[in-house]
DNA sequence: CGCCATTTGTCCGTATGTATA
DNA sequence: TTATACATACGGACAAATGGC
């Protein structure tokens, strides 16, 4: 019928197309660009490598997915080293879900179980800027107009994104970012002030003493504590939306 | 000098090719076709979205690599959907965690932290099926012929995604499944057998039993434990691999 | 402000490679 | 083995966008 016996594995034949992404990312990586960076020019490129244009920009299609390069049209634009940033992951991460058929439950409890083991981590990981950043990002939260709901948000953002990059494994760093943006994009975009700020930076601030104190048992406590009553609010809040499939943003 | 002040935020115009390729998913979510259904090949996506084929093809380059369809050249030939599976998952998180100097050791950390996780969650959400099919999958490692290598992996590999599809959460299982992917095919298909297959084996009938039990700690520790050794015997055997960046496959 | 040079965005036509009945 | 139907890859052309002047 219409489904083929086997659809695994890939082609057998490799894709001119792969190829250029793959010594595009070469260069990348061997010239230690940083995102921004200048690339040469579909035409440039199409030159070095010496396949046309179409290839080329089938390549660029390719690493744009996935936030390696940016490409800007006009002037002065072309191709960019991109920041491969959470975001950009975020968004690979989605397609997947989506095909699968997997519904937001799944990724709030993914960011309920994980976000605390960061927590643990960053606590036997602490160095000396530590404790400066974590300082810093609390008290700016304390210091916030209650009524500013953006700066809220943005205040929770950094938390959560600090911990992630203090836990020290890249990986899980990306993976949780990545949770936390599919989630905020999805749910808090709509919400509606939760009356939860003071409870919330109190458990903020519960979560940084423990981790300042290098103390991972009780940092994974709290913040699992902390995640499990953002998921109870979520729950309340979206009923309805808990078990939509994860679609795009 | 070359890097341009701001490398933020996606480009303005939005490009025929992304709407293409949304356009696509849309069919394949809504008319709900499985992996291996046959789409209309290129030249009949172009009349059906009334763009060119160059455009139809950056579209299919996009979603090919995001695992959601999969090109094949010949006769009989043209796009299918793809199985989205953790593999192509894998080769996705890598290019990100190659642009962003992930270092191979945290794979390896983040699978010895996620692994017990999703043990403690398949303890919790034993089903009638479980029983069979953990019990079945140890029976079939411990009937190995000692010698037969290949297999013995296999069994592994087996294991550790049965036990990730128990867990429930199909973001978590994906996720545990791509560290899996990266971990054995850049470490394990180099090994030479580890001597370790009775202790393995062992160990999984330990990680079983716990999760049969419904003791979510102690499945929890079981497979902690288990993780650590295999990640000891890792640093043993690559101790240069350990602090190399993440590449592809 | 509008002009203008540069680069991508999109299209078409054609030739070649590939897999299957 | 051959014929067929498909993707793969090429080259050239024009439209649109961008940013400095």
């Amino acid at each position: 019928m219409t489904t083929s016996p086997i659809a695994t594995s890939r082609p057998r034949t490799v894709k001119l197309t792969e190829a250029v992404a793959r010594l595009i990312v070469d260069d990348i990586v061997r010239r230690d660009l940083p995102a921004g960076a200048a690339l040469p020019t579909e035409a440039d490129m199409a030159v070095q490598y010496d396949v046309s244009r179409a290839t080329v920009r089938e390549a660029l299609r390719i690493l744009e997915t996935n936030g390696l390069v940016l490409v800007r049209a006009g002037r002065y634009g072309g191709p960019q080293v991109g920041a491969a940033d959470p975001v950009a992951f975020g968004r690979s991460l989605t397609w997947f879900l989506q095909l699968r058929r997997t519904h937001f439950w799944e990724v709030l409890e993914a960011r309920v179980i994980v976000e605390p083991l960061m927590a643990s981590l960053a606590a036997q990981r602490r160095s000396p800027s530590t404790r400066e950043e974590l300082t810093a990002a609390v008290d700016a939260h304390r210091a916030l107009d209650p009524g500013d709901h953006a700066a809220y948000l943005a205040a929770t953002q950094d938390f959560h994104g600090l911990i992630a990059g203090i836990s020290g494994n890249g990986v899980l760093d990306l993976f949780g970012r990545a949770l936390k943006e599919i989630y905020t994009e999805r749910a808090i975009a709509e919400i509606r002030p939760a009356d939860r700020h003071q409870e919330v930076l109190e458990e903020h601030e519960r979560v940084v003493e423990a981790i300042l104190a290098g103390d991972a048992d009780l940092a994974e406590r709290t913040m699992r504590e902390h995640m499990q009553e953002l998921a109870k609010g979520f729950e309340r809040q979206y009923a309805t939306l808990k078990d939509e499939v994860v679609g795009w943003w």
